[in-house]
DNA sequence: CCTCAGAATGACCGGCGGGTCATCAATACG
DNA sequence: CGTATTGATGACCCGCCGGTCATTCTGAGG
């Protein structure tokens, strides 16, 4: 029976190496660095990662699977007036959304910079299709509902909702403090519903939002 | 008198560093890829530029240069008439940048990734920012000239019109055929207008357009 | 206490690639 | 032709840093 494994390791490597991606990206982080941020050698680094890639991976995976667990899927169908609601209750989702990426905007910021590097720009590229793929389903079931305009383009259209949002989460996530989250995603919100609603939507929805409109202005 | 330099060696080593910076970002490329592409000595890639980085730096000023010509400031005052037809000529700009953009694909996607590095990231957002910048005038002076709803946000408007744009753009430099650029960015400038505009933008507007919109969904 | 086995260490190895510079090559001029 | 000057060349230099591994250290068990 050996020495035992220090239980600390792992986890405070980890954590160093997220420090030092953020600040450096994968290819200007060090393994030294790394190690010495940790308070450890350099070599202990290999007892737990095969490599300085294979501890990005890992660090990028816990973020994908969280961020997968926080992304609400499109409903099944509805009628009209529930699906507004439904539409209500997704910009709920999306504003927890965005309160998670600002709880973990380091990482989220080393991720959407695809971490200087060009072996993992396709991170980036792969979470703005799969915002574009699940904007494009919502999309569709609210043209389905009759919520959207039959004339809306909705490739296109999920590029640009999609667009939106993504760079008010880019906004979100730079941010030295934290931001009107709620007041964000309601305007976003606001642009996608008025810019893309059927005349019906609209008037659902202002019944539905009353007080809100008139005080936006002094916001 | 000594030997004369070759006229052309200088474009055509910035043409090859164009070529390997686009597929290896600039951290990736190598000087002695690029000096043999250029069917030249690797030595005398230093004849002409003081390192690698200021040869990327002379491509990414020739883009920014080129990009900002494309771009339509915003006008300085009209009236509601005028201005909703101003606003259809901004629109017309925007093809023609997104075309620059479709010609330039290949540099512009080099750049839109930060090259690849930690160290030239500030480009990506130098660009988002410069065309929120921009976006955010066009909505003051729109929304001065009641184009736009006075409970919009603009700050966050800006940012979600930019994005919206930046993410078609991002599509238009990445597609293997030439996309319908009339037609995405008519979608896009549509959800804008819709989304912030007056009920009396939308009249005129539908009134300047009238046989454009019922075709759509057809293409 | 001693022995064993596995963890931890950090000097070292070696590949990579930006940049250098002694040498060769190519013009112009007398 | 020879000479002088400047451009072009590519073998070499050397710093960087990911990863290795012989050595030392440290718990557990007897």
């Amino acid at each position: 029976m050996g020495r035992p494994r220090d239980p600390l390791a792992r986890e405070e490597l980890l954590a160093a190496a997220v420090t030092e991606f953020v600040a450096h990206g994968l290819e200007g982080a060090r393994v030294e660095d790394i190690t010495a941020r940790a308070g450890r050698s350099k070599g202990s680094f290999y007892l737990h990662f095969k490599s300085k890639e294979e501890a990005f991976q890992q660090i990028v995976e816990a973020l994908t699977r969280d961020l997968d667990a926080a992304i609400m899927p499109p409903p099944q169908g509805s009628d009209l007036a529930d699906a507004a609601e439904l539409l209500l209750r997704a910009a709920a989702a999306d504003q927890r959304v965005f309160e998670f990426l600002w709880e973990r905007r380091a990482v989220c910021r080393m991720v959407l910079t695809g971490a200087g590097s060009m072996d993992y720009r396709h991170l980036v590229d792969g979470f703005a299709e799969k915002a574009r793929a699940s904007t494009l389903q919502w999309l569709r079931w609210g043209q389905a509902q009759g919520l959207y305009r039959d004339d809306v383009d909705l490739e296109v259209a999920s590029m640009a909702v999609a667009g939106a949002y993504d760079r008010v989460a880019r906004a979100v996530i730079t941010a030295e403090h934290k931001p009107d989250i709620a007041g964000w995603v309601s305007e976003v919100s606001r642009l996608v519903t008025r810019g893309l609603g059927t005349p019906r939507l609209l008037a659902l929805l202002d019944g539905l939002t009353p007080a809100a409109a008139p005080d936006r202005k002094a916001g």
